[in-house]
DNA sequence: GGACTGACACTGG
DNA sequence: ACCAGTGCCAGTC
């Protein structure tokens, strides 16, 4: 059941469209912001596609999760770009510009 | 109940 | 600005 899962579930699919949230904002959500950790390990297990826009969740800096269960960063990076979201020649997301804030929504 | 693992975050060099 | 090391949390074996 792993009503902690549910919850950061939920909370991905808060994300407004052609916006981004990393995962410590993810984990401050479900109460614990240390556990960002078991937010991505969440992601990867349980990506409920097409329910939970996983795409949507990035790291602190912008990068995004290497080993992302639909299609690689690559895919992840399509779907940011078709979202709206702007990219820097490092090909990182500009984090500074479309990350969202639960409490400023 | 104990130990290992993982789509992270932060600090220091 | 970049790489390495350490800490945290929840889940699974």
């Amino acid at each position: 059941m792993s009503n902690f899962y549910e919850r950061v579930y939920e909370n991905v699919k808060k994300i407004p469209k052609g916006r981004v949230a990393t995962y410590g904002t993810i984990a401050a959500m479900c109460g614990n912001p240390r556990a960002s950790r078991s937010v991505g390990a969440a992601l990867h297990r349980n990506p409920s596609p097409g329910v939970v826009p996983c795409h949507r969740v990035v790291f602190t800096n912008g990068t995004l999760a290497k080993n992302y269960a639909f299609g690689g960063s690559s895919a992840q990076k399509e779907l940011l770009k078709s979202e709206g979201i702007s990219f820097l020649r490092d090909g990182r997301v500009d984090i500074k510009k479309n990350v969202w804030l639960p409490w400023i929504s």
